[in-house]
Parts: C-alpha cells; structure tokens; sequence
DNA sequence: GTGAAAGCGCTAACAG
DNA sequence: CTGTTAGCGCTTTCAC
C-alpha cells in the first residue's frame, strides 16, 4: 500500500492536516516537528501529497492543454510552432506549469473530443486546430479558460495578428509591381489533403481560419486594384510542408497563363515555391515574385519576401493570459502587429511576363 | 455554481451513481433514462464528469509526463527529439493519452523536482536529462512507471540502444581507416555550456550518460588500437547546435597537431564540423574524417558517416512500456539495433595528415 | 435496472 | 501551533 498523509500522521500521532501543512505551510508548525515529519516521509517513502488530490481539492492543476495536430512530426517541423511553442513553455514554465499535448486526430473526431474532454488541466490553448473540428465544442463545454489565435469570435482569450491586414499588406505590395495575375498557395483551402488546383467561389469557403483570414486579405487587395476573386489562381496544397510548396507550385507554374507572382500563405509553403523555381531555371524576384507568411529563419536565408509575425510573443503572451488572470486586458483580445519584410523574391513585373501576358 | 453529477442527478430525481453510469456504462441502465440523462446534461451546460475528480477515483489520468529540457526551442530543433516525440505520441494516442512536457530548469533544480512532484500523469518518460538532475530522484520518488533511455541501472524500465557498442563500431571503422589522432566532440562533456576543450581524466567523469557511454565506446575502440583515452583530444560544446559543432571542431582543427578525424556524438554537431571544414576549405573524408550518431535526414544529404539509431521506435516502445503493462517483456530492457552507416565523410588516413603527424 | 454507502487523498476554515 | 470537521467530484461494490 502507497503512503498517504495520514500513514505518516499515524505513525508520528499527528493529525493528518499538520503534516499537510508540513508541506505546504512550512510556516504553520514548528521547525522541529517539520523536521520530523519529513523525515518520517522519507522513511516511509512518502513522496508528498498526491498531485490529483490535491488538485481536486484546490481546483488547480499545474497544466495546460495545448490542442495540436495529430502529426507531432510536421508540427515539430514548422518553425512557426516551435517558436509559438517555445514561447508557451517560457510563460508556463514561469508558473510552474506543464504543457500537456494533446495530438488531436483529425480522422477520428470521436476520440479527439474525448481527449479534450478527459485532459487535467486548467485551461487550453488552441492553434492549428481546423474550426470545423469537434474538439472546439468540447473545449467550450468543459468552461476552462481557452486562448486561440484562430478564432476571433470564438468565446475564449484571442491572441494573434491580424491576418488580414497582414496579407492586404502584402498584397498591395505586389499590385504596386504591377502584378495581376497571381497564385495562391496554401493547405487547408480545402479540407481535403492533397496537391491540386482548386476553384474556389469565395473566402469564406476555406474551412479553417488561418488560410481563410489570409486568403481574404490577399482578395481584397487584388479586388482594390481590379483582380476579382476568381481569377485569382488557387491550389491546395497537401500539407504545409516545403516539398508540398513546390509540388502545389508546380500547378501554377507549368500552365500556359503562368502567374507572374505565387503567393503562399506559409513560409514552409514559400521556400517550397522557390524550389519549384529553381527547378525551372526561373529566378524568383525577376521571372516570378514569391511571398511567404511568419518570417522564420530560412526566409531571410533564401531573401524571400514575407510577413513577420511575433511568434513567440503570440506563444508567451498566450501562456501568460492563461496562467495570470491579473494580466488579463478588458477585452481579452490581444493583436500583435505584422511587418512586411521585403527582400529579393519580390520584383517588378517583368517584361516577358507582360508579354506573356498579353497572348 | 459549475454543475456536477449530483447536480444533473438532482434535476431529475436519480442517483448520483445511475448519472455516472450514464457516461462510464452504458449498459447498465435503459436507452431511455440514458438519452433523457444526456439531454439535461446538455441543457444544464454539464460537459461530463470532471476529469481530476475520476482520475483521483480511478487511479488513471491519461497523460505521461515527459522529463524535457528546459529550452523547447533547441529541443525541437533536433530531428532526433523530435522523432523521438512523434514515436511517443503515437503511442500516446493508441491508448488515448496525452504528453504533459516537463520543461526542467536546469538552473533551478528545485523547481525541477517541484514540477515532477506536482505532475498529474501516470507514468514518466525521460531523456535528455542529465543524471545528476534533482529530478531523477523526483521521479524515483513517486513511484510511477517510469521509462528512460539513458539510465540503464535506474530502477525504471530501459529503451534505448547499446551506446557504447555503436561508438566502438564506429571508432573501429576509424581505427581500419588508419586514423589515430582523434578528437571528439559533445555537449555535456562538462556541466557548464561552453565550446572549449577539455581534459577529461576519464569518461565516468562525464555528467551525462549518453555522452558519457558514447565517449566510451570511442575509448576502447581506440585504446584498443594502442591510443589511450587521454591522447583524445576531447572538445565540449555549449549545446547540441549546429553552430556548436562549428565552434567546437575549430578547437580541434585550428591548433598545430590537427586531428586526421573528428567524431561527433551527434549529427547536429557533426553537420556543424562539417561546416567548419568547408570553411577552412577542408574536405570531409579526404583531409579530415567525420562521424556523427542519429542518421538525421540531413545526414545523408551532406554525405555525412554516421551511426543509425531507431529514434521513433525508440519513443513509440517506450510508450506502449508505459501504457500497456502487458506489453512489457519480462527483463524491462529492450535494447534497440543501431548500425554503422559508412558515408563519404570519411575516408583512410590521407598521405599529408601523415607527413603532418611526424612533425 | 437503480440507489445507498463508502471512500480516492487531500486542503481549508475554524476552534482550541 | 495543532486538530477537528467538512467536503472537492467522482466510481464502485453491493443490496434492492
């Protein structure tokens, strides 16, 4: 039989509550007798107060959730997530708390939801999360604390960027060069996860936030300067993997009425566009401007023009909300700002792309 | 006031016990009290039973904890943790449970312990997490299952490889080539997180098992071809970067009886040698031999001579030990294959290192 | 099929 | 400073 307090108040004839207060209210009971009972502890092999009963009786936990793709692989892969996760950690770790993942399947919806509704936790933190998931309701129902960065509306602490602005931004960049025929590459444009061209009617039918806010911005920035929506090349991409971007491009790129600029709403998706470039003697700045989203490292790297975003900050900030309800802002809505950081990968419309243009 | 089982029990004249069942045993009461059960469940906002208050019942909590470094940035830049991870959670996920990261201090061990004190989990998972880590002591204390790949004597069950049979392959291969005067390079050689070299009296000095039995088997690979341990030439690195790597082979590389060979004791850091050779104009494999561990996928990109070892099972195994005690073999010891996979980084002794070693 | 009783191990008033 | 009392919210025999 395991140890509990009352094995150790038994065995010194102490109450059960002193030796409680042994360990967390060292200041309630004499140095002497503390003493005593940790040693007692020790001797018995008492390891301290049994964390699930203690949060049960306090109602704190030491942990938060974080709803994560099922694919713990191409999260770990995605510097985005590593930094946004890092920053999370910084902010737990400050509160002495755990970061409990919870890889969410996305075939099995059933289980994910279970998963969300059995977790030990004091809150949760949600990103990556399609909105079409079960795991959403679940996360409401249970009426811990959320914060997400994906779901402005959505009930919960929202921390993140304004995405639409961000690509509006980045958008107009590239009609002031003079482009007009665009493409657009991105995974979850569809639901499905493969590499293809899409017809899109509209923004709004992309199923999850993050492609869908920043498909919008693209839009209205095309449709400013007189790009309606569909002409708009879309293709979705399998997933937000770097040989994803350049299998997607190549959609874009190997068409008659190639685009003179590709947009991809990820970095990743980027650099992989610039492969597909390469791999086709076409140099991107100057045959075909190329721009990505989140400004990680390799971006700068490869001079790709893009978006910055603070993910860290997004992560810490996130992590901090949660922990620290006195840090909390009257509207819980927290948006960091985005810089368009230009670099060679963008250009002037070329004049044999004009001339493609026109035949 | 959050509604509670008693309170969906209340609403509709049941038993607390019969609204439990309702959840947890279907079976044991009729569809129809069952349904009616549901729906005021759903009206009165009650998302379930609470997990704490089970998971103090039952004994299980569905979440691992998983002892981690304290900076999750570089952690996930290490395709070997990262796979390690993914292995895990897969596991993890076939029964349902989530990874609570641990995120240790190493500056702080008694936060450390503190958080794997307070962790609400059913079982430990640790790596990375040098041996003279307060925490260790935590973990051994609360009893849990607990699986590690780095502490073959620890009381807790072992997945892991044979370290110092994989070194001895790969300081063989070394010694057939001709190569006597070596250096190698490792985070963790010392506690402090510095590139320098080092004189090290001998491998039990080294703080971290994995380092440590790596450096042993290079020892007796080459001691067994008459060069003793303390004509290594031994560089620590301040962590396992690329970068680091790059820094510490200039130790060995920029002094006047330059090694013929360099072993790294992980990929990371033998990439990063790989880098400092470029940048001396070095050839890896022709001027200087190098040997890394892990078989990252860059590995074989850069051509780089490495020992595999089976990082996702390695996680995957390690789960199903600590979820599914059925599972476990009777010695609690699974000692996974690792193999010597010869690249172009190294090669045989070249003619000028010759010249150079009578000088 | 359903309910009553007995805790899981702990903490937080409060009274002595 | 120490002990008593009263649960936190749930599951699980075991009778009915």
């Amino acid at each position: 039989m395991k140890p509990t307090l009352q094995t150790i108040a038994d065995e010194l004839g102490v109450s059960r509550s002193t030796v409680s207060n042994a360990y967390s209210r060292p200041d309630q009971l004499s140095p002497d007798l503390r003493d005593k009972i940790m040693a007692t502890a020790r001797r018995l092999g008492y390891a301290g107060p049994h964390p699930g009963a203690r949060s049960l009786r306090t109602g704190t936990v030491g942990a938060i959730g974080v709803l994560f793709t099922d694919d713990l692989h191409t999260a770990f892969t995605d510097p985005f997530a590593v930094q946004f996760l890092a920053g999370l950690a910084s902010a737990a770790q400050r509160h002495n708390t755990g970061l409990l993942l919870l890889p969410l399947s996305a075939q099995n919806e059933e289980t994910a939801a279970a998963m969300v509704q059995n977790a030990v936790v004091d809150g949760f933190c949600a990103y990556c999360v399609p909105d079409w998931h079960d795991a959403w309701a679940a996360v409401e129902a249970r009426g811990l604390p959320m914060v997400t960065g994906e779901h402005r509306d959505g009930g919960g602490l929202f921390v993140g960027i304004d995405e639409v602005a961000a690509t509006r931004a980045a958008g107009e960049h590239l009609i002031r060069l003079g482009h007009r025929r665009i493409a657009v590459i991105s995974d979850w444009l569809k639901a499905d996860r493969d590499n293809h061209p899409i017809i899109l009617g509209n923004p709004d039918d992309v199923p999850y936030y993050v492609s869908r806010e920043r498909l919008r911005g693209y839009a209205e920035a095309f449709s400013t300067a007189g790009v309606p929506f569909d002409e708009m090349i879309t293709v979705n991409a399998a997933g937000n993997m770097r040989s994803d971007g350049a299998a997607a491009a190549a959609y874009a790129l190997d068409r008659v009425d190639r685009p003179t600029a590709i947009v991809a709403l990820t970095d990743l998706l980027a650099l992989g566009v610039l492969d597909a470039l390469a791999q086709r003697g076409l140099a991107a700045g100057r045959d075909i401007s190329v721009i990505g989203f989140d400004d990680i490292p390799d971006a700068a790297v490869s001079g790709l023009t893009t978006v910055r975003q603070p993910a860290a900050d997004r992560g810490r900030i996130a992590g901090e909300l949660l922990l620290d309800p006195e840090s909390r802002p009257p509207t819980s809505q927290v948006v960091l700002p985005t810089e368009l950081i230009v670099r060679a990968s963008t250009g002037p419309l070329a004049p044999s792309s004009l001339s493609l243009r026109r035949s």
